[in-house]
DNA sequence: ATCTACAGACCAACTAGTCGGTCTGTGACA
DNA sequence: TGTCACAGACCGACTAGTTGGTCTGTAGAT
């Protein structure tokens, strides 16, 4: 009975890190696990002493990218609410927020990780993709409450479809991600969300 | 030294078919040859005869879809063009007819067979990206050619970076996708592109 | 007779996963 | 303090099955 460990070790944070950075270059199903510890400078013991299955490595890497991409959003929405009281303000302050914070995110992660396990399906179980769900859910409800919020006080709101326009911040984010790769423009991340605030402005602009 | 022909057979088409089907589910890497002729109901013999590598199936694959997709930029861009001589009503136009074709597209295609080459990098060549770029420049200049026209008379728009602008129909429609995949509802599409054509409406009232 | 389209047995390389074993630390006890 | 028992981290040769790709052959059309 093989011993599989769930903690933090040097061996486990360098297969981790090698293997977040191998599935976002190449894809998931197209990453080996050869791969990852010839990158990572583990052996095989190691990686089947901390993670049971391949699979179990991409379920561990979609929740380290989801504490962290949630962190994300409660950090900006935090620094959003700490500089106005209005719901909208604080909306339009969130989307310029996370805008200017782009180019650093990109200069980490030049996609996002969630896409391999969106496309690639059946290639992690039922449990990683609702950790995926769970993100996007996130995202839905903090925004969806500040439009929700703002529509009290800004009419053209309450005549649109907010669950989707709180979507579009996901959306956009995603599509600006492929754009990007495909032209090779990073800048196309940032241009694309400048255009969603732009939209959120106008319908904040009664 | 093995004949490889380009020629339209039946056992062509029914590799390409089923290819575009597990490709479209599972992603390019994860889709072997030998499911796809499991799928197809072809041989080995009659896969290697048709395409001398996986990748050349890729390529002929994204090629296939490249073709079809600037066949609906041309289709719905015409339908616009003969309903008004005004640029902007005709891009709101286009956007409308797009949006409401969605779902017979969701029918047949749910999902853009270009992100798993845009995300699964070095499994197709440099063709095949060149491909993929060709075809997000088509769009993009066949839009931005109607918003700079519509600038003329719609001064809003001159101020903003129109090419983002132009690019945001793939970034939506790209990022939709993905979010009916996350979410396992398919009308997010539709949803997702609703929010884009009342931007363009909003900037386009003036 | 030749060529095209296809069939399917076959192969070498690779893949995820296994297994017996080593090494380092740590806590209990003399 | 020394040492003994044990746990857990890690190693790497090995294996069973899979993968993309090759090769020999053949049925039908021209």
């Amino acid at each position: 009975m093989p011993t599989v460990s769930t903690r933090p070790t040097p061996a486990r944070e360098r297969i981790l890190d090698a293997a977040r950075r191998l599935v976002l270059e190449h894809g998931f199903a197209a990453t080996t696990v050869d791969a990852v510890l010839a990158d990572a400078g583990a052996s095989k013991g190691a990686f089947f002493h901390h993670f049971p299955t391949k699979a179990a490595l991409g379920r561990a890497l979609v929740e380290q990218y989801a504490r962290a991409d949630e962190h994300v959003l409660e950090e900006h929405m935090a620094a959003a609410e700490a500089g106005s009281d209005d719901a909208a303000e604080q909306l339009i302050a969130f989307l310029r927020g996370f805008e200017e914070a782009t180019d650093d995110i990109l200069a980490v992660q030049p996609s996002c990780l969630f896409v391999s396990f969106i496309y690639e399906t059946e290639l992690a179980d039922a449990e990683t993709d609702g950790i995926v769900l769970g993100s996007v859910m996130a995202w839905r409800h903090r925004i969806l409450a500040k439009l929700n919020e703002a529509a009290k006080s800004h009419p053209r709101l309450r005549e649109l479809d907010l669950t989707a326009l709180a979507d579009q911040v996901f959306t956009v984010f995603e599509g600006a991600f492929l754009l990007a790769r495909a032209t090779g423009d990073p800048s196309a991340v940032r241009r694309q969300l400048a255009h969603l605030r732009r939209y959120v402005e106008l319908l904040c602009s009664d």
